[in-house]
DNA sequence: ATTGTTAAGATACAACCTGTCTGTACGTTT
DNA sequence: AAACGTACAGACAGGTTGTATCTTAACAAT
């Protein structure tokens, strides 16, 4: 059994069994509580294997984050991609990510370890991809007059503060009350701060 | 020399020479990357009087983590308790931990460092000072009928999250004037909150 | 098919770090 | 002054990361 493999294929099947069992072990564990060792085992490789595909511990950890990344904006874009006006999609975004964000080890995969594991502009570099699809949001918005803040820049930080915490008050209590919740509060967020806005509920 | 010392005297001091040092490591290089070795290198003790005064090395993170939460609310609270108004009390109060956000060291330990290394149960015993204040204050606008939003717990959470990564934002590039704006976007948000608003500035 | 080459993975090892254990000296108590 | 407890030093054990060396199997070229 098991024989006859090709290179890229052995390589394939290596990478992505470490990539699993240490998503899933960073997730319950964390990124120092998890030995080399603890993600090897079980399957049926040594950590000579991991260090061959990867450079070392932390490299496996940046290879989760990237895909853990990938799936937070895949997530997002294909919710708003079939919508046709941005504010919509603005509100929508906002609402998939805390949807999305619900999962246990992206969250804290991403917003607990990541920061901590990686170094700041590692950490900016893969951001790039989830802040700043929120940041052309707010730009865009801005610039068609629909929204009306101080400042752009500063206002993406804001939002992306209040949706990384609202993430994480949801997931504390898994109802789908919370969810509902704090989709309603980044919507209203948003209204209120709507150009020529006149009531609270928009 | 540094004769005829009190039991009490030298252990207040050995305790506080750790503290120090252990904090501006943890801030510079993160818990992981500092050893215990290092904390106490040129402070004339070894590994044996840290691991005497305090339970490991996570003990004396967790005594670091807690200092830098006193100093947060304790700042917040000398601002804002010549304030009579409540309201102006939970602004100035937001305002107020953006400013000592500034300090490098505290957001690194808190908000970077402490979310990975503590557990959740020990960091929500710390965040009680923090963000308890943030949250009776949100409590009390809504009872007082000057705040309207759809939930007053998660609302708190909302604002927590933008306060720190504006925090984290301004810290980026230093300038007076990003302290300003993230201070009037906050400002703004809790103004466009107001029951009875009317226009977008306050 | 054979042979040389390259890459995947195993095994062993060195460096490091945390935490514990035992011993010692000094402050404290009676 | 004698007994006791506390602050600290030094040595040691266990575990973890990363590296270096060796083996095996796939791939390429003839």
């Amino acid at each position: 059994m098991a024989a006859k493999l090709t290179k890229a294929e052995q390589t394939r099947r290596t990478r992505r069994a470490i990539l699993d069992r240490a998503r899933q072990l960073f997730a319950e564990q964390g990124y120092a509580a998890t030995g080399t060792e603890e993600i090897i085992r079980e399957l049926g490789i040594t950590r000579g294997a991991l260090y061959h595909q990867f450079k070392g511990k932390q490299a496996v950890f940046e290879a989760v984050v990237e895909e853990a990344y990938g799936e937070i904006t895949t997530h997002i874009g294909a919710q708003i991609q079939p919508l046709e006006d941005n504010w919509e999609q603005l509100v929508r975004g906002c609402q998939a990510f805390l949807e999305v964000a619900q999962q246990e080890d992206l969250r804290r995969i991403v917003f607990v370890e990541a920061p901590a594991v990686l170094a700041v502009d590692k950490l900016a570099e893969f951001d790039q991809s989830g802040f700043g699809l929120l940041r052309e949001g707010i730009q865009l918005a801005i610039k068609k007059r629909q929204l009306d803040v101080i400042d752009a820049e500063g206002f993406s930080h804001l939002l992306n503060g209040a949706l990384n915490e609202l993430a994480a008050w949801v997931a504390q209590a898994p109802k789908a009350e919370r969810l509902a919740t704090a989709q309603a509060l980044v919507k209203a967020l948003l209204g209120q701060h709507r150009h020529g806005r006149s009531g609270r509920k928009q």
